[in-house]
DNA sequence: ATCATTGCAAACACTTTGCATACGC
DNA sequence: GCGTATGCAAAGTGTTTGCAATGAT
């Protein structure tokens, strides 16, 4: 896909939820796509504000909680002290590894709990997390140890 | 299990994981024990301030951060803005209804995921997060509708 | 011209830090 | 008496709010 056509596309997308596609709009959508490292506000703004040297924190803010209320990106939380941003798509969970910091996605097959919870409750969003060590801080560790 | 006993069983948890059982430390691990209802730190101070009248908030967090370091209670992040705490039992999810605030916990079987996840990488903790409207909340919204 | 969007600055809320006081052995 | 635990006050950090300036149709 090109570039204009990314951006054709992305518009597209927001049209169809009555968000009018501003340049701001645009290129915040389009960062968390080409950035699926599920980034924090900071991170948007900092790499954004090079290409738009006008935008504001607010607006990242603004715009982040507008696609969040019309269901285009989720929040994680795994962290305990800020909001980290995802393109929404299918299920799927979060492993952050505590030595490196990194989050990472896995596939999840299904999740399997008591079927009460779904035919009693009305269930919009699920998140799994799983915190840890991660393949390549693991063997870094077993090398330093030898 | 009586008061005493109840401490005297709190305080022994304590010393296992060389934690010296203060008044405060055992009221703290007390509060959780008897309300699990996933407090954040403001709830856990204003009650605890009636019966422990010198007590800060810089001992609560300080405290919970300590338990969370021996692995005493786990932190839940299903919020966005603060974190809540839970004593540190089996693995089981929280529900977290977007009417109402409450969470409340549910058994999990099994979390079905790609077994290379486990194998590669080493899992400390696990963390299943719904969020939704309740049952209550549920029957509420369609008794008004009438 | 009007309405929506943006962005600055200030306010907010949760959490952490520095340091002095108080407590326990 | 000495080391740890406590708690106040201030600072820090992520986020929200109020409002004026800007932009689009």
């Amino acid at each position: 896909m090109s570039e204009e056509e990314k951006i054709e596309y992305i518009s597209s997308i927001l049209r169809e939820k009555d968000i009018s596609p501003s340049l701001q709009r645009i290129q915040i959508y389009k960062y968390l796509m080409d950035n699926q490292v599920h980034p924090n506000v900071d991170m948007i703004y900092r790499d954004l504000v090079k290409k738009i040297p006008t935008l504001s924190k607010t607006t990242v803010y603004n715009t982040l909680k507008l696609f969040q209320s019309k269901d285009l990106v989720s929040v994680i939380t795994i962290e305990e002290n800020e909001a980290r941003y995802d393109i929404h798509t299918h299920l799927h969970g979060h492993f952050k590894c505590l030595n490196c910091g990194k989050i990472f996605d896995f596939d999840i097959e299904e999740l399997k709990f008591d079927p009460m919870i779904e035919k009693e409750n009305k269930i919009i969003d699920q998140q799994l997390y799983i915190k840890g060590y991660c393949k390549e801080c693991i063997e870094k560790m077993n090398k330093e140890k030898e």
